[in-house]
Order: structure tokens, then C-alpha cells, then sequence
DNA sequence: TCCATGTTTCAATGATAGTCGAAACATGGA
DNA sequence: TCCATGTTTCGACTATCATTGAAACATGGA
């Protein structure tokens, strides 16, 4: 991941909005909800979770798949786990240091 | 951790100057770097990089601690901890799913 | 006390982003 | 084809932020 991509991702997160939209497509998974519901949910008009959503897609953080009439948004796992990889790069020069497990899941349906 | 403090967080590490000089504190380690090193490493002047070492400090991402003539900025790397766990709190809706180890720091000195 | 060095504040400027109603668009079913 | 439903685009407004030189401030040493 480059500065440019992770500075994009953290802006599409640094925003209440859309920082509520994010953890509700993470708490929905891999499933996914569509737009209707996460407007619901969240209770942001149609039209400004519509320009929200947009960022979070174009920031890799959600994707979008069409059901029908309705339009499924999921959040993109493994971009988030990118991103914290990218903030905590060779952290402490290299040295060793006290990792921490962070629940980070991945894309995948069911646990392997 | 709270939205408003996540916002605060991730808008303070939205920005590519201030996106560098985190990382240039993490890479640090606890042992940090004063204020001029930091201008130095990331070519930013320093009536900017003041400007951003402030809003690290106001969002809890960055610490200052005064030595002689020096301002020794670090990192703080609980705070980022609490910041992924935010992202990712009741993920999956409490399912389970595939947990990966992020390189989060601990502040301590010393790997225990 | 006076100076050199390191850091922060100030002020002005230009640029970017969030909000939401109304209207347009897309899809599937009758 | 026509309609109902779900989603997106458009437009206009307001508010907030990044930048940087110059000046002010703080600290330690002579």
C-alpha cells in the first residue's frame, strides 16, 4: 500500500458518517446489506449515504454487488488490514517490540 | 473508544504530512524524535509540522515531552491499538470469523 | 543578563468536503 | 409497456482545513 491509497482510506473512514456506515456493513460481514438498509440503520437520507457509500468504494474499503433492485454493499476486509499493516510499518525501526493480535478478519465466509 | 474520538483519530492520520510524520514516530519507537529531526526526515517546515504535531497530540496519536531546548514528540501506540479495535469492534455481528495479527505496538520500551 | 537555538503562534489565502431535497435512473414484476 | 421500488446524480450552500513566512516565545549556556 502506498501514502496516497492509505491517506484515501483513512479519509473515507475520518468522517462520522461514513465512519458509522463502515462499521455497520463490518458488523453485517461478509453478507453485506443493501444501501436501503444501512440508510436505515444508520439513518442517513438516502442521498448522502449514496455519496457516502461512493467514498468508501472508491477508498476500497466497502465494494457493491447488484441483487436484483437492491444493491448489496460489503466492507472490504483485507483493505482494512492492509491499511493497519501500512500505519504500523517497520515500526520501531525494525527493533523488536510487543505485538498485539488485532481482530481483523478476513473476507472469507466461514473461519478456516 | 468513542465515534468522536475514532473521527478525531482517523481525520488527524488522513492527511499525507501527517500521515508521514506518524509514521516517521512509529518507525521512531517510544524513544520518539524531537521536533526539528521530524521537519528534517519529512521536509516539512516547521511552522506546518507544528501545526500537525498539535493535532497528533489533540487526537491522542502523538505525545510530547519537553527535554532542553527540545520538544520530543512520540507515538502513541495504545491509542492506535484502541483505534483498530474501534474499526472492528463486533465484527462478522459477534460470528466467527478469521482473526490475523496486525504489528501493533505496546509502548513499553522493552518487549516483554 | 544577553544571545543562540529550537519551537510555536499568528494571519491571510486558496482549496476541499459534507449535507440533503428534488429529480433522474435502473430494475423486476404485472 | 407501465408502474412501484430502490438507488444515484445534481446543484447550491456552508463550513472546515492545509499551507507558510514572519514574528513571538522558551530554554540553556556564556
Amino acid at each position: 500500500m502506498e501514502t496516497k491509497d492509505a491517506v484515501i482510506a483513512l479519509s473515507a473512514l475520518a468522517q462520522a458518517s461514513r465512519l458509522a456506515v463502515f462499521r455497520t456493513l463490518v458488523q453485517a460481514g461478509p453478507a453485506g446489506l443493501p444501501a436501503g438498509k444501512v440508510s436505515e440503520l444508520t439513518g442517513i437520507p438516502p442521498s448522502s449515504l449514496s455519496f457516502h457509500l461512493k467514498e468508501l468504494s472508491h477508498a476500497g474499503l466497502a465494494a457493491a454487488r447488484q441483487d436484483g433492485r437492491f444493491v448489496i454493499y460489503t466492507a472490504q476486509f483485507e483493505a482494512m488490514n492492509d491499511l493497519v499493516v501500512y500505519l504500523t510499518e517497520n515500526c520501531c525501526g525494525g527493533n523488536p517490540c510487543t505485538p498485539v493480535c488485532s481482530p481483523v478478519c478476513s473476507t472469507e465466509k466461514e473461519p478456516s
